[in-house]
DNA sequence: GATCTATCAGGCGT
DNA sequence: CACGCCTGATAGAT
């Protein structure tokens, strides 16, 4: 169960110094303070000499800090439902007589957030399966949006503006969650970012279809998504500011987007690296830093991973040269506030990442505490902040390092892990790539004993049938309302990336009939893995797979293939005790990708082409490749899709595999196998 | 080609 | 309301 801690901050010291008497040189007060409380803003410019003037902090005793931090850790006010009537502790170790009015003023918590959870408790109870269907909990505000939208694929321009509250002043720490609501939270996540990623195609397939292709600039696919969303109150995590980590988002996670952060609540700046509660709306008037972001846009950072000297905003000109002295202003003094009071902050990692043009993968690196601020002379000579970030102990190991360490796997693996590696090559160079097998727990070598399959075999009269495949004849690569994205529906299936816009429950790529070339944007899964994977053995999954690369959503991974059997043979086999696998049982998780209904109301999943209900078997027994040792999960990060390219049967598509988030390096992958029981609750079919 | 630089269109938060 | 900000895509240079 969880709770959600206010933050008393920083009201808890009514006995800082006050105006009477002789001023702090170091503190001036503002005027005109609306509570009781004597507001302190430093207020320190660095001069010409900037460095003569010491790092202004506001006078506190160690008591009052120690009673400051013990109120914190003491009170946990619980605003779940069943817990509500639960009186609050207000003796906590500080003496402090307001204490009780300002928990009564933090009590009154989100209304939205509260009813929100009581109405999931209400529906699920303690069940402990997730409706994919379920209310986001955070966003969704309680009149559901409805006016309908007239024609759903023209509908991002003219989407209807909505309530378009700010961000919250109201600044809390979300702790103790249960597994259950770490399951919620982490569905809500992982259905925003599909809708966030959908939109984001959409947006530029749609911008393209008006300006005809080629013409004139992209669109900014990203900053669009975002409106629409921010138009329909998507936006995770607006009404409240949380301090610490972020519900549904594990370290590790990576992104693609500044906006995409935004969306997500994990960091609240379109730009700036720093994001903070204002002063201006803080309760004390002082502000408190929440994230920032380690990009390298500043030639003072030093970053070494666990420890960071990240450098202040503000100082530079246009070319993002220093050319001036910082202020301890904005988010450089949310900073030294932060650290004034103990408060952790979010590290986000902006990444250069190879396949991807001048542009950055963020990867979240969990929190850290601010130990030391001081004005330092930068690398061009002016004054700049500095703060020295030290990450906090006992957390999951940093996504970034991790890139790091695959990155060098990818390279030199055997100089990287001497020991585990069971073969270098699983596929034998069948697969375009490389396909690792690692065990570095126990003896098991099992996967070597299977031939390797690069792509499924589908019996001869399978070709045989519907053999009058017509292709295109687009020569220079198929363009918008040729033939072969008429079979498609009118729309080809994947953006110029090869992304998958949207499920589908058939795909058709180019096949051999078609006159355009490979290079074709309908010619995705047909070319075979694009990703480093790697099976390796994990005491819980038994085998599993993983990538050494990052896979984007919506990127095609691998096909799952095997060895499509007759009724007869299937009979057989089964009978021999061999494992089957059937097609028709996969979840369809298509579907959730490209799933538009919170934002179209009249989204409807796609029905074209339609398939008949797969009737086949796959013998994975002797042949078969890495697919096949992918694990379970009821969320996945892997869908299956249909696709048919090299025949025209039906009834014998490729079952191809496309990542349903962004997958970050060494994170194992998992498939929604469908019903359980028809595995006997193994992970993978092949352990 | 691959990498860098300049430029441009942008949106959010303060 | 203007402006600053550790964007992101693109064209052109090297």
């Amino acid at each position: 169960m969880g709770s959600i801690v206010p933050f008393q901050d920083l009201n808890l010291f009514p006995e800082l110094p006050q105006t009477t008497g002789a001023p702090n040189p170091s503190v001036v007060t503002t005027t005109a303070p609306p509570t009781p409380f004597t507001f302190l803003t430093p207020k320190i410019e660095p001069k010409q000499e900037p460095l003569d003037e010491p790092i202004p902090t506001l006078t506190q005793t160690p008591q009052q800090r120690e009673n400051f931090l013990s109120s914190l850790s003491n009170s946990t006010p619980n605003f779940l439902p069943n817990s509500e009537t639960t009186p609050l502790s207000t003796n906590t170790s500080s003496s402090n007589n307001d204490q009780t009015a300002l928990y009564s003023e933090y009590f009154r918590i989100s209304e939205l957030f509260r009813t929100a959870f009581a109405k999931r408790l209400q529906k699920y109870g303690d069940v402990d399966v997730l409706d994919p269907d379920s209310q986001a909990i955070v966003p969704v505000p309680e009149e559901q949006p409805p006016e309908p939208e007239p024609n759903p694929e023209r509908a991002l321009s003219v989407v209807v503006s909505r309530q378009n509250r700010g961000r919250s002043n109201e600044l809390v720490r979300v702790t103790n969650l249960g597994i259950e609501d770490q399951r919620h939270f982490r569905d809500v996540v992982r259905r925003t970012r599909m809708m966030y990623d959908a939109l984001r195609i959409l947006a530029i397939s749609e911008e393209e279809k008006r300006k005809g292709p080629g013409h004139g600039r992209r669109a900014r696919g990203d900053l669009r998504a975002a409106q629409v969303m921010r138009e329909r109150g998507l936006w995770l995590n607006r009404d409240k500011r949380i301090v610490g980590s972020i519900p549904g988002i594990e370290i590790g996670d990576i992104f693609f987007f500044r906006m995409e952060l935004c969306v997500m609540g994990l960091h609240g700046q379109a730009q700036a690296g720093i994001d903070y509660l204002p002063g201006s709306q803080s309760s004390n008037g002082e502000p408190i830093a929440t994230s920032i972001i380690v990009s390298g846009g500043y030639e003072d950072d030093e970053d070494s991973g666990d420890s960071i000297t990240y450098t202040g905003h503000g100082g530079q000109d246009k070319f993002s040269r220093q050319c001036m002295h910082q202020k301890l202003e904005g988010g450089n003094l949310a900073l030294e506030r932060s650290m004034h009071y103990g408060i952790e902050v979010r590290v986000i990692r902006g990444i250069k990442y190879e396949n991807r043009v001048s542009s950055k993968v963020y990867v979240y690196d969990g929190l850290y505490n601010i130990h030391d601020c001081y004005f330092d002379v930068g690398k061009s000579g002016f004054g700049v902040y500095k703060y020295k970030l030290l990450r906090i102990a006992g957390q999951p190991q940093m996504g970034s390092a991790i890139m790091r360490f695959a990155e060098s796997l990818r390279t030199r693996p055997l100089s990287c892990r001497p020991t585990g590696y069971l073969s270098l090559d699983m596929s034998q160079t069948r697969e375009n790539l490389p396909v690792f097998l690692f065990n570095d727990i126990d003896s098991d070598h099992d996967p070597v004993y299977y031939d390797y399959l690069r792509n499924t075999v589908f019996p001869p009269y399978a070709f045989a049938q519907g053999t009058n495949i017509t292709g295109c004849e687009c020569v220079s690569g198929c363009t918008e309302g040729c033939i072969c994205a008429m079979k498609n529906g009118g729309e080809f299936a994947y953006d110029h990336n090869g992304l998958l816009l949207r499920g589908k429950p058939v795909i058709f790529e180019c096949g051999i009939n078609c006159k355009c070339p490979p290079t074709c944007r309908n010619r995705v899964s047909q070319h075979g893995l694009r990703h480093r994977l790697e099976i390796f053995r994990s005491k819980e999954t038994g085998w599993g797979v993983r990538s050494l690369d990052i896979i984007q959503a919506g990127a095609f991974i691998c096909e799952y293939a095997g060895v499509v059997l007759t009724k007869e043979q299937a009979q057989v086999f089964t009978m021999n005790g061999d494992t089957l696998i059937y097609p028709g049982r996969f979840s369809e998780r298509w579907a959730e990708w490209g799933d538009l209904s919170q934002i179209f109301t009249e989204y409807v999943r796609p029905t074209y082409p339609s398939i008949p209900p797969l009737d086949f078997a796959m013998d994975v027994s002797r042949m078969r490749n890495v697919a096949c040792y992918m694990s379970h999960s009821i969320s996945p990060n892997v869908l299956v899709q249909y696709v048919l390219y090299d025949h025209n049967n039906f009834m014998f598509p490729h079952l191809m595999l496309f990542a349903m988030e962004n997958i970050p390096p060494l994170r194992e992958l998992s498939i929604d196998y469908g019903v359980a029981d028809e595995w006997n609750g193994k992970l993978s079919i092949c352990n």
